[in-house]
DNA sequence: TTGTAGGCGTTATCAA
DNA sequence: TTGATAACGCCTACAA
C-alpha cells in the first residue's frame, strides 16, 4: 500500500507537505507542488479514507436498513435516498433485512459500532420505543412510519387521508358493498390505511362487516388468497381497497384466472403507486406515495442533522388518487 | 465516545486487557473479565471499527456498483448479493449509476481510496480495458458481462444460447416474420442476445431484416415505442423477440391500447423472468436469468478472492425458457 | 513555505 | 494472566 509518507520520501519532503497538497490546502511552493503532484501519479496514491476517519472521527457512511429491496416501493425510496446522499459525498450502506424486525435490531445495533454517520430507517417494524433509543444513540431518520416520540425524526405521508380518498372514491362510484385486503398489523402504515377505510365507510353510513376483511401479508401471493377468499363468499363485495399496490396486482391477476372481470365485476383500488401498477391491465387505480421525494426528505434531513449545510426543499408529501382503469361506476 | 481507554480506566486494567475480553482471544482472568464486562456494559461501549479497520487493513466494506436498483433486474441481484456478504459478516456499500459510464469510473476510482476491500460490478458498460485496469487494483467480480481479460473474474450466463431457445420458440410455433427490439450496443448482454436471434434466424433459412429491428435502451417506454414503430410498418412482423422483459411490457401494453391482442395478432418473448412478467396479462414468455444465484455467485467469490473461507457453491446458471401466455402457434 | 510532535482507537508483539 | 510500546495512515497544532 502506498502511504503519504512512501511519497513524501519519494519527493523529499514531510508528509506533512504531501498531506498539504491533497488537500490543497495551506501553502505549498509551486515547484514542491509538482514534484508531489507527479510521485502522486507515478506511484498511484490514494489517501486512506479509514485513517481520515480515525482522524475526523467521521466515516461519510450512512447505513439504510431496509426491509426488502426487491419490492419497488423500497427500491425506489433508497434510489431517491442515495442519490442525493451521494451529491454530498457520502456512501450508503444498504442493509436488507427480510422484513424480519430481530435483523432491524440486530443491523442498527451494528451501526452504533461507528461504522456510520448515520441512519435512515425505512418503514421499520421494531416497537416504537426501541427506535426511539438508537434515535438518541445516533442521528437517524425513520421513513414511512410514525412514532411516538420526539427523539426520532420521521418522514411520513398521510397515508389515513389518502385512505379515505381511495374508499370515497369507490363509494362516489356507487359501491356500496367494500372489501378490504390488509397488510400485517405490526406495520403502521397498514393500520392508518385501515383506518381511513373505517373512516370512509363510517361517514358515509356504511357499517363494516368482518367478513369483507381480509388480513395478510403485502404480498403479490396474498392478493391472489385474498381473491379467492372473497370468491367463496356468497355476498362478496363489489369493490376493494388493497392497503398496497402488490396485493391488488395479485387480486387482479387471480380475478381473471378465474374469469371475473376486472373492472367489469369487481372494482379495485392499491395504494402506493408502484411503477408497475400502471403496467397491467386495466392500469390499477391507487394511491400515489411519493416514494423517491420521500427518500430524498430522508437524505436531506439526516444531512441537516449531521450537520452539512443543505437546504432541506420543501416538498409536498402529499398522497394523491390516480385514477386508472380498475374502478367502475355502478348504478 | 467511549473507548478502550474509558473502559480500561474504570475497570483499572490495561486497555490490552479490555482489548482481549472484547475480541474474546487470549488469556484473561475470570474475575477481571467480569469486572470488565460490566464496566463495558454500564458504559455502552462499543469497539470502533474504523480504528479496527486501520490496525487490520480491513474494512469489511463491499462496493457494489448498480446501474439502476429500482429496475428488478438489479435489486433481485444486490438481494441475492447482500444477503451472502452479510452472512460472511461484510457490509455492502451500494451505489446507483444511472447507467451513466462516466459514474462507474468515478465510484470504483472512489472504491480505491480503500474504503473497501472488494468491489462488485453488475452488467458495467465501461470499456473492458478500464474494468482490467480496475480488477488489477483490487479484488472485484464483474457480473453479466463477459470481458476478454483473464484480470477480470466474470459471472454471466449463456445470453446467446437463451436467445437462440427463444427465436427458436417462436420459429417453432410457425412465426416466420420475427421482429427485435433490442437495448443500446454497448451492453454486452444485449449484443449477444442479438446474436442469439440472428444465429435462430438464419440456422432456419430465414434472413433478416433491417426494418424488423428496433434500437432502444431497456426502458418501459421504449417498448412501447418500438410497438408504435412496428404497427407503422406495411407487413409487420407477427412475432417479437424483446432483449429484456420490460421492453416487452412495454410493447404489450402498448399493443393493448391499440387493440392488438397479445398473443392473438403479435406473439412476444422477452429476456430476463423479472418477476412482474408473470404478473401481467398475458403473462410473459421469456428466457429466466438466475439472478439471486448470479448475486450470490458474485459475493461468494468475491468473499473467496478476499480469502475468506466459503465454499463456493456449483450453482448452474442457466437460462431456460419461461413458456407462459404471450406467444400463439399460427399454421 | 515547510517540518515536528502528538494523537485518533485499536491491535500485535514482546516483556513481565 | 497482564501490561508497555509501537504501529496502522492521516491530521491538527505548533514551530521553524
Amino acid at each position: 500500500m502506498v502511504t503519504l509518507r512512501d511519497i513524501a520520501s519519494r519527493a523529499n519532503v514531510s508528509v506533512m507537505t504531501v498531506s498539504r497538497v491533497i488537500k490543497n490546502s495551506g501553502y505549498v511552493g509551486k515547484e514542491t507542488r509538482a514534484r508531489i503532484a507527479s510521485a502522486i501519479e507515478e506511484m498511484d496514491y490514494r489517501p486512506n479514507e479509514i485513517a481520515r476517519s480515525l482522524v475526523n472521527s467521521k466515516t461519510n457512511n450512512i447505513m439504510l436498513i431496509v426491509p426488502d429491496i426487491e419490492n419497488m416501493f423500497f427500491s425506489e425510496m433508497v434510489k431517491g435516498t442515495e442519490r442525493i446522499l451521494r451529491e454530498y459525498g457520502f456512501q450508503s450502506i444498504f442493509v436488507d433485512t427480510d422484513g424480519i424486525v430481530q435483523n432491524e435490531k440486530l443491523f442498527s445495533e451494528r451501526a452504533l459500532s461507528h461504522i456510520v454517520d448515520g441512519l435512515i430507517f425505512y418503514c421499520p417494524r421494531v416497537d416504537g420505543e426501541y427506535l426511539a433509543k438508537i434515535c438518541r444513540k445516533i442521528p437517524a431518520i425513520v421513513v414511512d412510519r410514525k412514532v411516538n416520540s420526539e427523539a426520532v425524526d420521521q418522514i411520513y405521508i398521510d397515508n389515513k387521508s389518502g385512505s379515505v380518498r381511495a374508499v370515497d372514491h369507490l363509494i362516489h362510484n356507487g359501491h356500496r358493498k367494500i372489501g378490504l385486503i390488509e397488510g400485517p398489523d405490526n406495520v403502521l402504515a397498514n393500520l392508518r390505511r385501515k383506518a381511513g377505510y373505517m373512516t370512509s365507510l363510517h361517514k358515509n353510513g356504511i357499517s363494516e362487516r368482518v367478513e369483507y376483511i381480509f388480513s395478510a401479508n403485502f404480498t403479490f401471493e396474498d392478493g391472489q388468497e385474498a381473491c379467492k377468499y372473497f370468491l367463496g363468499l356468497k355476498d362478496p363485495p363489489t369493490a376493494y381497497f388493497a392497503t398496497n399496490d402488490l396485493m391488488a396486482l395479485g387480486f387482479i391477476q387471480e380475478a381473471q384466472e378465474n374469469n371475473v372481470s376486472i373492472p367489469g365485476d369487481f372494482s379495485i383500488i392499491g395504494f402506493d403507486n408502484i411503477s408497475i401498477s400502471r403496467l397491467i391491465s386495466p392500469p390499477l387505480t391507487t394511491v400515489n406515495n411519493p416514494k423517491h421525494r420521500m427518500g430524498a426528505l430522508a437524505a436531506y434531513r439526516l444531512l441537516a442533522k449531521l450537520g452539512v449545510s443543505v437546504e432541506i426543499p420543501e416538498y409536498e408529501l402529499t398522497n394523491q388518487l390516480v385514477i386508472r382503469g380498475s374502478v367502475r361506476a355502478i348504478p
